[in-house]
RNA sequence: GCGGACGUGGCGGAAUGGUAGACGCAACGGACUUAAAAUCCGUUGGGAGUAAUCCCGUCUGGGUUCGAGUCCCAGCGUCCGCACCA
């Protein structure tokens, strides 16, 4: 084909793409083997979730990967590049109610279509590890892991509140309740009490928060919300001595969770939350206080009436002892504001330092006495009145603290409280019965004086061989994770219930524990549970009658483990091959989006720590790099009478600087929206496989990568695409008309200007896009692409003008590297343009290209020149010219010698290599 | 409320404390064409000037520096996360 010819064809994306694939296919040449001697590098996308058809946000993340898995494939490195299935999961349920289809069938189904859009994009993946999280052969190790578990006292049972859907009869997960009811039925969710599987991730609360400030190629924002997330506060336990005059069981004492016990002589009020226990004892023998109780759950449950509420608090009578007087009384309340899940579920109030408690005493005129006073405040004018004070100061008010710093105070209260002793408790008469911590009460310390000591007070009830008043505590915000679903598209809980033996862990050699096909979805609630011949069984221990477990894990469990899964899914045996595992993990570059920042991300690296225990793998932490892409934004359309449009259905015109937009097949005008995450809902979505058919993969795949910085957000528009597209056509012309120069085969001795102007110009864009690739800096590799392909425009244009053996050598070179510079993001089309060069290989197989380094470096150097730091006039100096050469030629330029006026510098700044600046 | 990020042309965005606006999109002018599309060439932050040139300009106001989009302080705005966590 002539060069000529070919200025007037097209490139045909959706022939050369489907050819190309099937020769990368054909080869297997992304298929990787576990005993690849060469340094691995696994690059890893967060795996989808089978819906049925991918979206942008799929391309663009995929296509990410992709580039890195292209990228590091041709540096030398063995890629481990897979794709599997997130699987399990509430749609296919709701499938199967809506359209009668069988969860199983309608997630294969799936499965099968959108793997053939992923292969439509060229991905370099091995399909050869393809795992879907709900088929047997992959839960099957997913029980053997939960026994595992189990057996290593990761795993219990607990009883939980969780959200119940009395009419589909089923848990729902939280952002499941939308206004109190349930997303699906409607109906009022109840808080119901249920036991559930829980892994005790909070056993390393201490260790997921100290290993964050491991993961240096994370982001920093991910790190932090994991931090807030798992919350560490440091603080004392109190126990609190009660007036039994006052308790409705004689109950001695109230345990509180405190991280200003420094604030304590500030103290006006005990409050407790209104399912403590001594809440419900007292609420046994009061009607109004039970009533009480009742209101705070009833509003608790929506999460805007939480943000709204206001204060709430009753007084039960129930009086408290100060710990350093016990003839101070303090009321203690049952107040809406305080969580059972968190410390101890009790507190005591210092309003005068903390905003909520001011709130509190506020309402039911308790008072407030500050005890801790600013620096540059007067101790006798002070006052808080509607705002707390909670920043640094000099304790008052406050007896023996009093001129203490906070740190200090903390400490001299933690030190007496420490070595002040109460009886322990008596069985049944705790007021947080099994919700203290750590307190043996024996094998203690020798006993201490009282701390009542010495301050005039009277202590109360003295007792020799007590528990301490009180003891330094972390306190987590992060709970243990409940895994139990009830629902039948999960992986069953492989144990066994039997009214004899108790929980009974199913035998290893059942497991698979299957799901029954023969399920029904006609009634609400669990199929599993209705369902007579899975769920009886025989006791594996006593052969009795016994029942199987009908919860389900929750989808997140699958998630945890499949990039383990992923380094040897051949293993019929066990789910990993521990050495295999521990050679490709960590995963060096895991890609997705910043909606998994949390719960993912964290029940991997807890899953990563539990099977290193169970010895499933020996590695500290599965992501050593964590990338977060933005989300693909499109603009909204909607009609005059409100409703949405689809981009495809509406036509824009350009009218100046206007645009206006209309229905396209009725001319009917079309208001233009706001820019927002694509969503079926506003229907501002654009198929892949539209796009594709329309423009081809390399098309879609480029648009993605170019403008927007690859963490934010990118906006698709028609424009961009067809910009994109443009290009596509432009790179094949371009590379087209080098293939058909003639081109010595020797390297010449010597180079024009202008071939070495091409050849610095290619090279430059080679030590830029490595640079950028491996810091996924996508946008910037775009502009370096772009750049070089101009450049070799006006190459074509000089050797057209100008023919000579050196410029033409250096076209050809130049071309060669700009083909396997761009063949990362646009793969296809680099295969077709290396076959125009004349090669006979495959561009996924090539390695990437040689640097030149010394191209990149000038013999001169043209620095900018400031007068104050103004920039006036530029200076051409030879590149290893002294400070002192530099600064005379500056000095000689007619712009400095004017603006100096005959008049010597103040100064003269020379920055090698970068600027010259003269102070007048 | 707490925590965090960000703020640059008409738009997306470049810029180790060192020439602000790379690269792309859009727009405008021109070439080719019977015409259009495609392609190619050129212009494009604002203002003044015939011109060389000059002045202004990175949310606002201060500061540090020879030099600030970049660092510090205060404010305004946008976005995100957590949310009564004691």
């Amino acid at each position: 084909m002539t060069a000529e010819s070919q200025k007037n064809e097209r490139y045909n994306a959706r022939e050369a793409e489907a050819r190309w694939q099937k020769a990368w296919d054909s080869q297997a040449i992304f298929a990787t083997k576990n005993d690849d001697p060469r340094p691995k590098y696994y690059v890893l996308e967060m795996f989808p979730y089978p819906s049925g058809r991918i979206h942008m946000g799929h391309v663009r993340n995929y296509t990410m990967g992709d580039v890195v898995a292209r990228f590091k494939r041709a540096m030398g490195h063995s890629v481990l590049h897979p794709m599997g299935w997130d699987a399990f999961g509430m749609p296919a349920e709701n499938a199967a109610i809506d359209r009668k289809v069988h969860p199983k069938e309608w997630t294969y189904a799936n499965i099968a279509a959108m793997k053939k859009q992923l292969q439509s994009m060229g991905l370099s993946l091995d399909w050869a590890r393809e795992v879907a999280t709900c088929d047997p052969s992959y839960y099957k190790h997913q029980q053997r892991m939960f026994l595992d578990f189990l057996k290593a006292g990761l795993v219990k049972r607990e009883y939980r509140k969780v959200n119940w859907d009395p009419v589909d009869q089923t848990v729902l997960a939280n952002e499941q309740v939308i206004d109190g009811r349930g997303w699906r039925s409607g109906a009022v969710v109840e808080q119901r009490d249920l036991y559930q599987w829980v892994f005790k991730i909070s056993d390393y609360s201490e260790e997921l928060l100290s290993a964050l400030d491991t993961l240096d190629r994370w982001p920093e924002k991910v790190r932090l919300m994991q931090k807030n997330w798992i919350g560490r506060s440091e603080g004392l336990l109190v126990r609190f001595m009660l007036d039994t005059a006052t308790t409705p069981n004689e109950e001695t004492e109230l345990e509180i969770f405190t991280t200003r016990p420094d604030t304590l002589f500030g103290a006006k009020f005990m409050a407790i939350a209104p399912d403590h226990p001594l809440a419900q004892a007292a609420a046994a023998k009061d009607a109004k206080l039970a009533a009480f109780i009742e209101e705070c759950k009833r509003i608790g449950t929506s999460q805007e009436a939480i943000d709204t509420a206001e204060k709430m608090g009753f007084d039960t009578g129930i009086r408290a002892l100060h710990p350093f007087d016990a003839n101070w009384k303090l009321p203690v309340y049952v107040a809406n504001f305080i969580l059972m899940d968190y410390g101890t579920g009790a507190i005591f109030g210092c309003p005068a330092h903390d905003q909520r408690d001011l709130d509190f005493v506020n309402k039911y005129g308790l008072g407030n006495t500050p005890v801790v006073c600013p620096e540059g405040q007067d101790p006798a004018t002070f006052v808080v009145t509607d705002v707390a004070y909670d920043g640094d100061g000099r304790m008052i008010n406050s007896r023996f603290l009093d001129g203490m710093s906070i740190a200090q105070a903390k400490e001299e209260v933690a030190k007496r409280l420490e070595n002040s002793f109460l009886p322990p408790l008596g069985k049944g008469r705790s007021a947080a019965e099994g919700r203290r911590v750590g307190i043996s009460g024996d094998d203690r310390s020798p006993p201490q004086p009282s701390p009542f000591q010495g301050e005039g007070a009277q202590a109360p009830a003295q007792a020799s061989n007590n528990a301490p008043v009180a003891q330094r505590q972390v306190n987590y915000r992060l709970r243990d994770w409940g895994i139990s679903r009830q629902r039948y598209w999960g992986c069953p809980i492989p144990v066994i219930h039997c009214e004899k033996c108790g929980v009974v862990p199913a035998p290893l050699a059942d497991l698979p524990v299957k799901l029954p096909d023969d399920v029904t979805f006609d009634k609400p609630g669990n199929p599993l549970d209705r369902h007579p011949t899975w769920k009886n069984v025989k006791c594996p221990r006593c052969s009795g009658a016994a029942r199987r477990e009908t919860d389900t894990m929750d989808t997140f469990v699958d998630s945890s483990w499949y990039f383990a899964r992923f380094t040897d899914p051949w293993n019929e045996a066990s789910p990993t091959t521990p050495a295999v595992a521990n050679r490709w993990l960590p995963v060096d570059q895991y890609i997705g989006g910043i909606e998994h920042a949390i719960l993912h991300l964290l029940y991997s690296r807890f899953f990563t720590r539990a099977m290193k225990k169970t010895g499933h793998l020996n590695i500290d932490e599965p992501f050593a790099g964590l990338f977060t892409q933005g989300m693909v934004v499109h603009e909204t359309y909607r009609t005059q009478k409100g409703e949405w449009v689809e981009p495809a259905n509406v036509k824009i015109e350009t009218v100046g600087e206007a645009r206006r937009a209309t229905l396209a097949a009725t001319g009917e005008p079309v208001e233009i929206g706001s820019i927002e995450k694509m969503s079926k809902s506003k229907k501002n979505t654009v198929d892949p496989d539209d796009i594709i058919a329309a423009y081809g993969a390399d098309t879609a795949r480029w648009f993605m990568l170019s403008d927007s910085p690859p963490d934010r957000d990118v906006i698709w528009t028609e424009e961009g695409v067809q910009g994109a597209w443009r290009f596509v056509q432009r790179l094949w012309r371009l590379i087209g008309e080098i293939g058909t120069v003639e081109a010595p085969t020797e390297r010449p001795a010597q180079f024009s200007e202008a071939a070495l102007a091409i050849r610095k110009a290619a090279h430059k864009a080679l030590a830029n896009v490595s640079d950028d690739i491996g810091k996924l800096r996508f946008n910037r590799c775009v502009a370096h692409i772009y750049e070089c392909a101009n450049a070799l425009s006006d190459g074509i244009g000089a050797v057209e003008s100008a023919p000579s053996p050196d410029l033409a050598w250096a076209l050809r070179e130049s071309g060669d590297i700009l083909v396997r510079l761009f063949h990362p993001m646009m793969p296809h089309l680099a295969e077709e343009c290396w076959a125009a060069l004349g090669h006979k290989t495959l561009v996924a197989t090539e390695a990437w290209p040689a640097l030149e380094a010394a191209l990149l470096v000038e013999d001169t150097i043209t620095l900018p020149v400031q007068i104050n730091g103004r920039k006036r006039a530029d200076v051409t100096v030879p590149r290893d010219a002294g400070k002192a050469d530099i600064e005379a030629a500056v000095l000689a330029l007619d712009t400095v010698q004017k603006a100096l006026d005959g008049k010597s510098p103040k100064k003269v700044i020379v920055v090698p290599q970068r600027i010259v600046n003269v102070v007048a």
